[in-house]
DNA sequence: AAGAATGAGTGAAACGTTTCATTCATATGA
DNA sequence: TCATATGAATGAAACGTTTCACTCATTCTT
């Protein structure tokens, strides 16, 4: 690596001082024509680029914003990264994407490398239930909004999708299909998401007049098409096997949808499925899938956007607040009764 | 946000000097244990955290490592991201995913951020066919790796997966189905990996004696399943309809299947589909995929340790390479003809 | 024509680390 | 006992910016 070309570089070669170089590069406008094209052609020829880290030193603050989520293989939280980075962007700040894997002490770890950062501030989907990360990570006094989460006291702001309704629109729609045993398989427990899409199929549930006991419980290792699969396989082998499934989100739908198929079992023939996130291969799978749609674009967007409203509020009149979006059901194939085809 | 606090503090209220604090977190054993104690009780009741801009700006150069892909929507992408992850972290380096959209214009927009950011190197998937973007990156005399695509001069080193190979596999096996007449739906036209594996079905074709008007070109404007749902419909509307579909993509192959579905068309009855990629979703398409597998982890993997390589190399015995690897058939029922099923 | 206002440019301080040549005290060897 | 080696801690320089109080001409105002 050659020696890096400086400020200093610059000024020396075009004859003026390192500020006025600064001035050009940050106000060109108080600096007169003629030096500015100087010491812009010695810019040019000298191919310096300024020193991010030289300048964040001095400004105290980066100009990148973290996010931190859950799964970057599940498409639902790709389109929250496209969301954020656009508002991101528009604001000229970069996005950090990382990837949690759902464990609280990778979670951890990248938050305490955005404290090393000085990030401008995080957006994130809690990996770690018990809060814990979070509460240290308030010490540093960066701000951060949760994500497809609700905030729980008002300390920061939150941007999420009613989960409690989404879980109420598939089950009532699977109700509404005639079925009255209904499998949910969900991920690992802790993840707030999930218990609450669960709390909504309760509630359409009790709204037929079903007991809890209609909703049979199927646990999985992880949210991916791998855990569905293995979930299947499961299913399959229940003594009373029920008709219909919700899956907490799509790709377990459609690890669901692969087990079935090998096994020949036919959907929704024999077993109506219902899946969450509405993710683009929804509707590319075996059989078309009906899901219950999250705005994950819009989600991540007001996520970047209400963290720009907080950090770069001088006059301290941000106000945290939690936003809850309304998901939507997309009814396809994977869960029409035979007898009322569309 | 309030004060934060720096290693002078803690050295203050240590009652030592600010070079000792930091031979407390950077070299531990060089500090007796007594005040090492004492310096680390400190650190943790002010909740301090070294700023990586000033640190990185005494070193020169940060501890983060760029990779700019093509499309983060493409689950081919985020597996080369994982795998670069997974190495770089091994070596306690950072990564910092970007994506390019495959426009020129925002990758150049990247790489000047990159250059800004001092990142200790950058692993990217070219989208500027014309090269100027990279011709002009040189200058900054920070090390990269083409990932997905060849190094033309030497002057870098290079993870690849032969697409020409890839290409035969596909139409060589669309041949032995049976079929004579094929489409090959490829994206916009300046990737060098769309033209390779358009190159690799003409060789299937003379290889079987058969012209390359055989292969009926198909392009798209993206490479996604919307573009798939396009290049389907058109298809659909061609006077003669060839027998089978080479996409250059899972992605497009998906959406080709989508439009299929829609229209009632039959596959692999009246149509045999190719994908490339092998990506997860694939495997749970409305008819499973019969795809080329590119081994996306090992080439993040291995292009992250490359870079590492060259970085890390103090001696200069760095020799820039070339590494190419080799995709597989995976066959499944989207290109099986009826008559002869598995 | 004297004083004020404007415009362009300067030079040094400050940001928070790491590193390195020193210092100082104590332990070691002859 | 003296010189030397060792170990622990110090203090200042350096990294590359931005910012801000200045200076020095030049142009307005009256």
């Amino acid at each position: 690596m050659a020696q890096m070309v400086g400020i200093k570089d610059v000024a020396r070669q075009a004859g003026v001082s390192v500020g006025t170089v600064s001035n050009v590069i940050n106000r060109p406008d108080m600096v007169s024509e003629e030096t500015r094209f100087r010491v812009q052609a010695v810019i040019e020829r000298l191919g310096y680029v300024r020193s991010e880290s030289a300048r964040q030193l001095r400004a105290g603050r980066s100009r990148i914003m973290a996010l931190l989520v859950l799964d970057m293989g599940n498409p639902f939280f790709v389109d929250v990264a496209r969301g954020a980075e656009r508002a991101a962007r528009a604001a000229g700040l970069g996005v950090m994407v990382c990837n949690s894997g759902q464990s609280a002490a990778e979670e951890a770890e990248y938050l305490s490398l955005f404290a090393e950062q000085r990030v401008r501030g995080v957006l994130l989907t809690p990996a770690d239930a018990s809060g814990r990360n979070l509460e240290s990570f308030r010490r540093h006094h960066i701000p951060f909004v949760l994500v497809d989460r609700v905030a729980a006291g008002s300390a920061e702001c939150s941007v999420s999708v009613d989960d409690v309704a989404g879980g109420t629109l598939a089950v009532r729609h699977l109700l509404a299909e005639g079925h009255r045993s209904i499998a949910y398989v969900s991920g690992p427990g802790h993840l707030q998401q999930i218990k609450d899409r669960r709390l909504g199929a309760l509630a359409a549930l009790a709204e037929a007049g079903l007991p809890p006991e209609a909703l049979q419980d199927l646990p999985t290792e992880g949210l991916n098409v791998a855990a569905g699969r293995d979930a299947g396989a499961r299913l399959l082998g229940l003594t009373s096997r029920p008709t219909a499934v919700f899956c907490a989100n799509d790709l377990l739908a459609l690890g669901m949808l692969q087990a079935l198929y090998a096994a020949g079992v036919s959907v929704p023939g024999e077993l109506a499925i219902v899946g969450y996130d509405d993710i683009e291969f929804a509707a590319a799978a075996a059989v078309p899938l009906t899901s219950v749609r999250q705005p994950a674009l819009t989600m991540g967007a007001m996520a970047a956007e209400l963290l720009l409203e907080e950090t770069d509020d001088e006059a301290g009149k941000h106000r945290h607040q939690r936003v809850v979006l309304q998901p939507e059901l997309v009814v396809r194939s994977s869960s029409l009764s035979q007898r009322r085809p569309s």
